[in-house]
DNA sequence: GCGATCAGGT
DNA sequence: CACACCTGATCGC
């Protein structure tokens, strides 16, 4: 083992911080930083209230991915992953603490940050040591290259468990890991909440790596015969995906170019060495790496950059590319994802590859741990847990922590509101007040829709065709010029916004536009379409494909736009930043707002106007589902793509229930579903977000209460407490828990599914 | 002058 | 709000 690093004892596997960390100091060649000022004295100061409660283990001084927030409060940071956000207020200069990693997070450490490795501690994976009196476990997250969760327990009678999982993505085989096993009933979880919305459903990473794959595999073949040279890019960012790669270079069986700097990572990662199969000669190989925001932009929604991918091959040498881009992140993921770009010799796939848990497998995990509470890691406003992002989190885990350790504060929340409501006041009338609420909500917004009526003259002339034409780029053929101009409408011409209202809505405008036409849509998707024979597509009176009469529930439409717009309105303002409406600054509201002239030349000045310019005529046929590219093959039809979308209500009903895991009746889940049109993703928002964002929570002293038991109320414990230094012994319960859990079915995926196809047969129409 | 944070681009 | 990172500018001590 490497001795640079600070070990633990070897025989005890015991370390104290502060005796470790200040001969560590004192090893260090020379450096200006102090010691923590109270010397020889164990006393630590006080925890500020500026450490957030999401990186703070309970009654411990251990903080996890929370560099920026170092003090001298303690000695014992943990850095789960090697990712900028993580290790944030590292540098070269680094001397409050000793860093707790895994092997391969340590090097990196070094040789990136260039971290003095005598504050490294590294923990091997599944290798229990004790730190502080408190036993330490790192076990692999499944995250990126050298992420781990860290599992805390304290013995004593107070014993406390809590697992951080940093960012990981669930695996099944996490299960039968013997230290994770060890966690069941866990006091906390302090989860990785970045995809904890039940829209957020994709394949395993298998699936994605599969199409990788064959993709590449079969332009090869076509290429070969075509003799043509084909550069096949796929974008990555530092640390992350490298399996997409390994697995290319294996079964492509060819090298994979990467650039210096990625080069040298990957060497530290043990991936490089001279007959490895990543090179830096971009001669080798056709498979080369590139930044993750080259080939286009992925957020809100995905826009290729066609321009940007054209350089590279002509710079590189090639007469078409082919572009990959894997991403986790994708609005209503189902429709981007697998989908193709095309225009002229190039290709830009969308990859659904995730390095973090799905909404599913976020459940899965914690119905596995069963612990007393999640703490939500993610999506926070500011890690505070008395938020009602934070409420919103852990509601959608009601039905899988512990019931005995939450009942009673569910229970008091519940008691408090209907004290207010002086109505009835068990676990179904609260629900059912959320939906009355819901109601009313509603009502409440009708002057703001009739008022945004009255404006709509005004509005329209400040829409203008080319704002038009530009959102109808973005979206799918089916979608209306009507549909466009209330999109447009509602977001005061702000073209990015209305595109994200849309994909959050997806669903319902499709279902809206299929009432209305009460015909099957059909999607364009002439692989062969000629781009250049469309210049007509230019011309305002353009009618999308599928839209042959405009909407006749437009009224409903506003309406639930409105409603969602409502609930986006508190945003939160940055806290320095006094400026910018928190719009997309960048690239496709700054065309919208300021006029895009048709005179800007070759270069591509922002990627909404070379979409304006080049897009337009195109751009409609040139997004289709992987069923649609294999369609080649396999001679589908074209309502596959759709055949989820037409599903049951009894199907979408199934699947809220399962959602909310029992939290509502079937009567007002239907009620629910009823309200949101059948839109499975706008009532499990309902009913995730309403029953928190109701002011009942807001100013509730049971809430603040709740908040404040649900970190632990054993604060500021010194840690000399623990000087103990018995191994603590390991409390074996909860081991009858480790049973298979048949209850688990896996069908609560969203009903976008990614592969109508593949799920369709586990999801036979009549199994309800 | 320094490190921490922000704005903007890749 | 949002998968990550870098660079240069600005803030604040």
């Amino acid at each position: 083992m490497a001795s640079l690093f600070s070990s633990p004892d070897s025989k005890s596997l015991s370390i104290t911080t502060s005796a470790l960390f200040l001969s560590s100091l004192a090893s260090l060649p020379s450096t200006h930083a102090q010691p923590p000022s109270t010397s020889a004295s164990t006393q630590l100061p006080p925890v500020p209230a500026s450490v957030p409660p999401t990186a703070l283990i309970p009654s411990s001084r251990f903080l996890v991915d929370a560099f920026r927030h170092a003090g001298d409060f303690t000695v014992a940071y943990f850095l789960s992953h090697f990712h900028s956000d993580h290790y944030a207020g590292l540098g070269p200069s680094w001397s409050r603490g000793l860093i707790f990693c895994s092997a391969l997070t340590a090097r990196l450490l070094v040789s990136v940050l260039s971290i003095r490795p005598q504050l490294i501690v590294v923990l091997d994976n599944g290798v229990r040591v004790t730190v502080d009196g408190w036993g330490v476990v790192a076990v692999d997250a499944n995250h990126c290259p050298g992420a781990v969760q860290f599992l805390f327990n304290s013995s004593g009678p107070n014993a406390k468990r809590y697992v951080h999982t940093g960012d990981f993505r669930y695996l099944q085989s996490m299960r039968s890991d013997p230290n994770l096993l060890e966690f069941i009933g866990a006091d906390a979880v302090f989860l990785d909440t970045t995809y904890c919305n039940p829209k957020f459903a994709f394949p395993p990473q298998e699936e994605s790596v599969d199409y990788v794959v064959n993709v590449i595999k079969r332009a090869k073949e076509e290429s070969r015969a075509a003799g043509e040279r084909v550069l096949y890019l796929i974008a990555t960012y530092v640390v992350g995906k490298e399996r997409i790669l390994l697995e290319v270079a294996q079964r492509c069986g060819c090298k994979i170019h990467v650039d210096s700097r990625k080069m040298e990572i990957l060497t530290v990662l043990g991936f490089g060495g001279e007959n490895g199969v990543f090179t830096e000669d971009a001669a080798a190989t056709d498979v080369h790496v590139t930044g993750w925001n080259i080939l286009g932009e992925t957020w809100p929604y995905f826009r290729p950059n066609f321009v940007k991918m054209k350089e590279i091959m002509v710079e590189r040498g090639y007469s078409k590319a082919v572009g990959f881009v894997p991403t986790g992140w994708m609005y209503e993921t189902k429709k981007e994802g697998f989908s193709v770009r095309l225009k002229d010799s190039f290709e830009i796939h969308l990859v659904p590859y995730s390095e973090h848990s799905s909404y599913d497998e976020l459940r899965d995990y914690v119905k596995f741990l069963h612990p007393k509470r999640v703490i939500p890691t993610v999506g926070l406003d500011g890690g505070r847990l008395d938020s009602k992002e934070a409420f919103a989190l852990q509601k959608h885990f009601a039905g899988l922590v512990d019931e005995t350790a939450n009942k009673q504060e569910f229970l008091m929340s519940f008691h408090r509101r209907s004290t207010n409501a002086t109505v009835g006041h068990d676990h179904e009338d609260a629900i059912t007040r959320c939906l009355n609420q819901q109601e009313g909500e509603e009502a409440a917004l009708l002057p703001a829709i009739n008022f945004a009526s009255e404006q709509s003259d005004s509005l329209n002339k400040r829409i203008t065709e080319e704002m038009k034409k530009e959102l109808s780029d973005f979206l799918p053929s089916w979608v209306n010029q009507d549909l466009i101009l209330d999109l447009l409408i509602n977001s005061n011409g702000d073209v990015v916004q209305a595109a994200t209202n849309f994909f959050e809505q997806e669903r319902y405008f499709f279902e809206e536009a299929n009432v209305s036409n009460s015909e099957t849509p059909k999607l364009e998707k002439n692989l062969t379409s000629d781009h250049g024979s469309s210049a007509d597509a230019n011309s305002p009176q353009e009618v999308p494909l599928f839209s042959q009469k405009p909407m006749e529930h437009s009224r409903n439409m506003v309406n639930l736009t409105a409603m969602r717009m409502k609930s986006n309105l508190p945003k939160r303002e940055r806290k320095k930043s006094s400026n910018t409406a928190n719009k997309p600054k960048k690239k496709g509201r700054s065309t919208a707002s300021s006029p895009s002239t048709e005179s800007s030349g070759g270069k591509q000045s922002t990627i909404t106007n070379y979409f304006a310019k080049t897009m337009s005529a195109a751009s409609k046929s040139e997004t289709y589902d992987k069923e649609t590219v294999d369609a080649h093959h396999n001679n589908m039809e074209n309502g596959n793509q759709f055949a989820d979308i037409v599903e049951s209500d009894e199907q979408a009903l199934s699947q809220l229930l399962h959602i909310v895991n029992g939290g509502i009746s079937r009567e007002s889940a239907i009620s629910l579903l009823e309200k949101t049109k059948g839109d499975l993703n706008l009532a499990v928002d309902i009913f995730y977000s309403k029953t928190t964002n109701s002011n009942v929570f807001e100013n509730d002293t049971v809430a603040q209460d709740t908040q404040n038991e649900m970190i632990d109320k054993c604060s500021n414990t010194d840690m000399v407490n623990n000087s103990s230094e018995a191994t603590p012994k390991m409390p074996n319960l909860f081991i009858q828990s480790c049973l298979p859990q048949t209850d688990s079915v896996n069908i609560s995926l969203p009903v976008e599914n990614y592969l109508p196809i593949e799920h369709g047969q586990q999801l036979p129409p009549d199994s309800f």
